[in-house]
DNA sequence: TGGATACTACGTCATAAGAA
DNA sequence: TTCTTATGACGTAGTATCCA
């Protein structure tokens, strides 16, 4: 018979297990858990709850035929998000990686990704792109449909070099630019694609490959076919321009929404991941404990020859 | 080879949660 | 209180895999 007498199993603390052998003989063992952790899998218990009524939901939906969907969506939107979940248990237990807020990310941004300056103005080209410039002047591009990394493009204005008077050639950095496109900029300003890229400087050609310029112009007396305008903000008058505005702050909320949804399926995935790994390394963990446990039988019990 | 199914990523909507 | 952000849910489209 063994006695086991828990001991030190406070946070933080390696758990010491006091075991009596069967001579009197006690030994100190130290178990493999470093800490009492939370079960990865745990969540609160509305969450059960809520998969409970889910599955009753659909159930139902089966035999009744339609459910409130707004019920529904009360009953299911009263989940806890993952990354407070993860963040608490990261607070708990050492080892498990906090998912980053944001900003770290703004802090250190990917190679590939566009920094995302606080847009004052967002405009919509004829071909359905998005272009906000900010505060600084930075243009920035996001073709919808597009993923995060390739839909959202910087645009460089190059002032150097010797653009025509009165223009500013700006750096397109996409990477695939299909037809001509035009847009326009607050002040006044036409945004053109050049057709060529001739006419960009030559070491600004060079350094960029292929990549159209595009060029600030004065705008001419006829407006260019199929450029849509935005209207400036702050001169409303017409409820055709207030439709026009609202409509372009709804366009404003989706592409954040979009943004946002991409970062939040970012996050999600990097959480699912660090649930795996912490189910690998439990997984070890558990193979230890078994392993010692199985140790301690033979030292308990001795072989009687 | 074509249809069925599964998987994945995306955009949008609704809404909880937090910030201002 | 209002605004913004984060995220679950849902529908859709594209792609991969399986099977007759």
């Amino acid at each position: 018979m063994v006695s086991v007498a828990g001991s030190g199993t406070g946070r933080g603390s390696p758990a010491v297990t006091l075991v009596q052998l069967p001579s009197g003989q006690t030994v100190h063992v130290q178990g493999v858990i470093q800490t009492p952790q939370p079960s990865v899998i745990q969540s609160p218990q509305i969450q059960t709850v809520q998969v409970a009524t889910i599955a009753e939901t659909d159930e139902s939906a089966e035999s009744e035929g339609v459910i409130d969907s707004h019920k529904r969506r009360e009953i299911l939107s009263r989940r806890p998000s993952y990354r407070k979940i993860l963040n608490e248990l990261s607070s708990d237990v050492h080892g498990v990686p906090k998912i980053e807020e944001e900003k770290s990310e703004e802090e250190g941004t990917p190679p590939n990704i566009a920094t995302m300056a606080v847009p004052t103005s967002i405009y919509q080209t004829s071909t359905g792109q998005y272009i906000a410039i900010a505060q600084g002047g930075a243009i920035q591009i996001s073709n919808p449909g597009s993923d995060g990394v390739q839909g959202l493009q910087a645009l460089t204005m190059t002032n150097s070099g010797a653009p025509p008077p009165g223009a500013t050639i700006v750096q397109y950095a996409a990477q695939s630019a299909d037809g001509t496109q035009q847009f326009f900029v607050p002040g006044s300003q036409v945004v053109v694609q050049d057709e060529e890229t001739e006419l960009a400087p030559s070491h600004m050609a060079a350094a960029t490959g292929d990549m159209p310029t595009y060029q600030i112009r004065a705008p001419t007396t006829a407006l260019p076919q199929g450029v849509v305008m935005a209207a400036s903000p702050g001169s409303l008058h017409s409820p055709q321009q207030l439709a026009e505005e609202a409509t372009r702050k709804r366009e404003l909320r989706l592409m954040k929404n979009r943004e946002a949804a991409k970062e939040c399926r970012r996050r999600k995935k990097e959480y699912v991941k660090c649930l795996e790994s912490r189910v690998a390394v439990l997984e070890v963990q558990n193979k230890k404990l078994i392993e010692e446990l199985e140790t301690l039988k033979d030292i308990c019990s001795p072989k009687t020859d």
